[in-house]
RNA sequence: UCCUCAGUAGCUCAAUGGCAGAGCAUCCGGCUGUUAACCGGAGGGUUGUAGGUUCGAGUCCUACCUGAGGAGCCA
């Protein structure tokens, strides 16, 4: 960190508020912004952040130049600043450290006329929404964004380390995997082409031709949906394996689960403490999870209604809706992996259940705590009749997935993959409210700004 | 697409149909250990928009706009 360009600025040392520990004694300097600032008469105590923590300086008016008192006092918030000052130990310190301020040059003071908008105190969702921005900048915000980045490279590095490979499918796709009004149109010359909804067909290819693969990568739903779980823009990680079966998918979701939770807690525990996550929740989650049949959660839902535990009765046959999933999850501590789901509600390119064809050979994965459904998964319909059949079923384009029916007649196999979103997977683990606060800017509904 | 709720100062919110207010933020003043500091003072408003009822509307009615939560659909 110590440059030549640094060095210009100052003599002293450069580190971090996160590292400023193993300076005590010594004289340092961070580059960062003003947080806050409290005064007592003649003794200023300045709040910086810098990306990595906060800390609380103190001024003394007989220790620095008037000049240097007042241009602190003048200081506005977020005010951008390099400090230089003594690393203190103090006891009351959040942070267990304070700096005894030598010297802050202003690199730009934040106009006292247009103030920063997000003060300490409390605002509204819409409000910090269209300041997202901004917003970015508070402790909490920061530290889900942190969470974010190490649950993604969790999930790489597991997935990287068991011998897949990262294949990246198009964008720009020319159909749609399920239905064609959940897509986002966009003008492709003279053609008309689709925001991609999943990379999944595109990674069946690149399984048939690497055996282990995976795609990391936005996928766009313009789906309606204002709720706590939706973003029309999210991120999500699919692994795809050739040669895999309904169980062996079962068992690479727990164990994927399992590592990243467990990453999280390894390296990010200042960040969880930050948000005020329940880490005794996160400790539990150790693969195996329980599985059950659709028929079994149908099963539950029936008798949680019969006891009166919830509103509607759930009729054999149709895919669970929210509070359904909020119920079932909430029986179990752990990811509950829920299986076997009838065909009739599930997408085109699932392999029938030989002993019983009227269901799918796919799991759904329900976080708990009522975060619903993390991932979503399957084996893949294997022959080119039923996959053609399906086709025709859901009135999709025969001609746009000639390609895809491709991959059954070169030498088709078993093989099954799954999707994990991001967002909701940080929400979980992060504990929050709504997935908006879990990417740095969300796409919802009603919001494309900022 | 449907249901529910909300829109008043920069922000968070008050105000029985009867003078539009408080806290924070900003500015001025005070305080040598403050922890969303505190104390005193100042400035700051076309009450989302358009109509209507009424002696009188922030408040009641209608329509619209914007946002939030949920349903459906989904990760």
């Amino acid at each position: 960190m110590n440059t030549p360009a640094n060095t210009a600025i100052t003599e002293k040392p450069v580190t971090t508020i996160r590292e400023i520990g193993q300076h005590e004694g010594q004289s340092v300097t961070i580059r960062g912004w003003l947080y806050n600032l409290r005064e007592s008469g003649k003794l200023l105590f300045p709040i910086f952040r810098d990306g990595s923590g906060i800390i609380q300086g103190v001024v003394p008016k007989n220790a620095v130049s008037p000049e240097m008192f007042e241009s602190i006092k003048n200081l506005t918030q977020e005010s951008s600043v390099i400090v230089t000052g003594k690393v203190r130990a103090d006891k009351r310190a959040p942070g267990g450290y304070e700096l005894d301020v030598t010297d802050a040059q202003v690199l730009q003071r934040v106009n006292p006329d247009d103030p920063y908008p997000i003060t300490p105190k409390e605002h509204g969702v819409d409000f910090l929404m269209e300041h997202r921005h901004l917003w970015v900048r508070s402790p909490r915000q920061a530290a889900v964004l942190r969470i974010r980045a190490e649950i993604i490279k969790a999930a790489r590095d597991f997935l990287d380390e068991r011998g897949f490979t990262l294949t990246d499918p198009p964008i720009l796709t020319p159909a749609a995997c399920e239905g064609t009004t959940t897509l986002f149109p966009v003008d492709y010359f003279d053609e008309q082409a689709y925001l991609t909804q999943s990379g999944q067909l595109y990674i069946e290819a690149t399984a048939m031709a690497l055996g282990k693969v995976y795609s990391f990568g936005p996928t766009f739903r313009a789906e309606k949906s204002k709720t706590r779980r939706h973003l029309t823009e999210f991120w999500m990680v699919e692994p795809e394996v050739a040669y895999g079966t309904l169980d062996d998918l079962m068992v690479l979701a727990e164990e994927f689960i399992s590592f990243i939770v467990a990453r999280v807690l390894e390296r990010r525990r200042p960040e969880l403490e930050t948000i005020g996550r329940d880490i005794s929740k996160l400790e539990k989650i150790a693969a195996p999870f329980p599985r059950i049949t659709y028929d079994e959660a149908v099963q539950m839902l029936q008798d949680a209604h019969a006891k009166g535990l919830i509103e509607n009765k759930f009729e054999y046959g149709g895919d669970f809706g929210s509070p359904d999933e909020t119920y079932i999850s909430s029986q179990f501590e752990r990811p509950v992996m829920v299986h076997r789901y009838p065909a009739a509600v599930k997408a085109f390119y699932m392999e029938p259940d030989p002993e019983r064809p009227e269901l799918a050979l796919c799991v759904d994965v329900l976080a708990p705590e009522g975060y619903g459904e993390i991932i979503g998964g399957s084996q893949r319909a294997e022959s080119y009749d039923l996959l053609i059949k399906r086709i025709h079923e859901h009135e999709l384009p025969e001609e746009a997935f000639r390609w895809y029916l491709d991959l059954r007649k070169f030498g088709s196999v078993p093989h099954a993959g799954f999707g994990m979103g991001i967002e909701r997977a940080v929400a979980w683990i992060c504990g929050l409210e709504h997935v908006r606060e879990t990417i740095p800017f969300a796409r919802t509904l009603h919001r494309l700004y900022p």
